[in-house]
RNA sequence: GUUCCGGUAACUCAGCUGGAUAGAGUAACGCCCUUCUAAGGCGUAAGUCGUGCGUUCGAAUCGCACCCGGAACACCA
């Protein structure tokens, strides 16, 4: 019988059933399960609602469960291998604003996988292939640039010129495409042009990454998986037609996926296919994740349909796609700098660390798939719902237990009051929000649910002097919940790839 | 034009497989530091849930229509 978390006073859970079913007697089934779970929980009706309270045990298993195991009592899941697409930074673009939310939500949707006992295959898959190569490498040869001497520094003003200058002129436009096409059968000297820009960016690209806890087992590239792209297309052959001198699949949508240019040259498209095939070839997984944003859902549409018709991946093998929302600015505006330009990476992302934390958890208490409005300096502010607080509040409690020094781990349910349950049960909704977010892929309810479990927590130390309580047992009790809150908090904070510190 | 996403408090957002009194944070206004980090706690005020019909015992939640905002729709990614 299907239960929820209530927001009725005194209550914890819910269960509505016998409102829809008149076959079903509320007393009856509140009577049976008083009967047999007696020490799980109480059963009351009202409203004809069935209302439970959890039982001072179930509160404190659970908290016993945490400083056992050091981490959140999760449901069970059949374990399964997932492959993690996602951050998807440009090669000869400098990483900016818009990179942000598809390495900070694919890395905590990844180390929710793993939290679950899921095995996770990631893969960074930089922009590396495109006509966006093309461009800059025939700004580069128009303006006999030196290209030895190139920074990343000169590259992040040579792609918007050169970008702006593709749509002034269909000469240059023509000139970058047939560069791309070039680059793309390996010739010389694009080739080699091709690999020094890639090396120039990849280290920074991995300094960026590195700075928001991401964490890719692959920094594969579109380049990468060029080799395959023979085999796909001979592969899909049986489904393909030539249409306009380009190549084109039928996917069952309003409008065919072009898998080769009329000039033989390749596209995202492309790389996409050849990609997904020989990831589903070499990790065979159960369940491919994608995160872009919502602009490429169309796209992702027609890979998916693409792969499923050309048995790229497996009959069962799932596929989904993540479209989150662009980030705004206070007008609703996609986020530019005052000049115009975009907001550099370096502008928001500074390694501080309390600063990262403000600026993620930010994007977290959103809803993924939702446009964002972003503000530094609110994210960042001192006060309320932020990534600051969670900080701070893990920061106090390191500092009670620091001086506290050695004590028993003792929690008696006797002992639990209204602060301390808000506790116990904050812990257990925060458990429970991380199910809603496996099944959801959102990561919203994990960033409520430990924002609640600190305000909790905050109220709790507000109310009482922790060290100076002279009742032993009580003392134990208090800094029992210390150790639990805190390991929780930290368990979720790694989930969502939070760093968190010691003092501040 | 077709399709998709959004419209909830002054602001930023939760809540949406229908359920009890629509929740947070910010801003506003009060109160609480000789006391474990006040980057904190407690409280007050703030809502035609875009609009209109419909389904239902019950609708922010489902259906239809419409109005606003954003996006995608063949050689970009």
């Amino acid at each position: 019988m299907p239960v929820s978390v209530s927001e009725f006073d005194g209550v914890d859970f819910q269960c509505n059933e016998c409102l829809k079913r008149f076959d079903l007697d509320a007393q009856t089934i509140a009577d049976r399960f008083n009967k047999d779970n007696a020490d799980f929980a109480k059963a009351f009706i009202k409203n004809k609602f069935i209302n439970f309270i959890l039982s001072n045990k179930t509160l404190t298993d659970a908290a016993h469960f945490i400083l056992r195991e050091k981490k959140l009592p999760l449901a069970a899941v059949k374990p399964q291998k997932v492959f993690f697409d996602y951050g998807g930074a440009n090669i000869a673009k400098a990483m900016h604003i818009g990179h942000l939310r598809s390495a900070i939500i694919g890395e905590a949707l990844k180390r929710l996988f793993e939290d679950f006992g899921h095995t996770t295959v990631s893969d960074v898959y930089l922009g590396d292939w495109g006509l966006q190569m093309g461009l800059v490498i025939a700004y580069l040869l128009e303006n006999k640039l030196d290209i030895d001497g190139i920074t990343l520094n000169d590259l992040n003003e040579i792609y918007p010129a050169a970008s702006k200058l593709k749509d002034e002129s269909e000469r240059f436009y023509n000139l970058a495409s047939d560069i791309t096409a070039r680059l793309q059968k390996l010739e010389q000297p694009y080739y080699g042009i091709w690999e020094r820009l890639r090396k120039i960016s990849l280290t920074d690209i991995r300094k960026n990454y590195e700075l928001l806890n991401c964490t890719f087992d692959y920094y594969n590239g579109e380049s990468s998986y060029q080799k395959y792209t023979a085999e796909v297309l001979e592969k899909l052959r049986p489904y393909t037609n030539l249409s306009d001198g380009a190549l084109i699949i039928e996917v069952g949508l309003n409008v065919p996926m072009i898998l080769q240019k009329r000039n033989g040259g390749n596209l995202y498209a492309t790389s996409d296919v050849a990609a997904i095939y020989a990831r589903a070839g070499e990790f065979t997984p159960d369940r491919f994740i994608y995160i872009t944003d919502s602009r490429q859902a169309f796209h992702f549409k027609q890979l998916f349909s693409c792969a499923k018709i050309g048995k790229l991946v497996g009959k069962d093998t799932e596929l989904t796609h993540i479209p989150y929302g662009s980030i705004n600015d206070k007008d609703g505006r996609p986020f530019k700098t005052r000049e115009g330009g975009t907001i550099k990476f370096s502008d928001v992302i500074t390694g501080d660390k309390i600063q990262l934390a403000a600026v993620k958890f930010a994007d977290f208490i959103n809803n993924v798939r939702k446009d964002y409005i972003f503000d530094l300096d609110k994210a960042t502010m001192n006060e309320g719902k932020t990534g600051v607080y969670l900080l701070y509040t893990l920061v106090r409690i390191k500092s009670i237990l620091s001086k506290a020094g050695k004590f028993d781990i003792d929690l008696d349910a006797n002992l639990i009051d209204d602060d301390t349950r808000k506790i116990f049960t904050s812990i257990i909704k925060l458990a429970e929000s991380y199910t809603i977010a496996l099944n959801t892929l959102t990561l919203n309810n994990i960033a409520d649910g430990i924002y609640d479990l600190a305000a909790a927590f905050s109220s709790f130390y507000a109310n009482r002097k922790i060290l100076k309580e002279e009742d032993g047992g009580r003392r134990n009790f208090y800094l029992s919940i210390c150790l639990a809150v805190k390991t929780a908090l930290e368990f979720g904070l790694k989930t969502l790839a939070i760093t968190f510190v010691d003092k501040m």
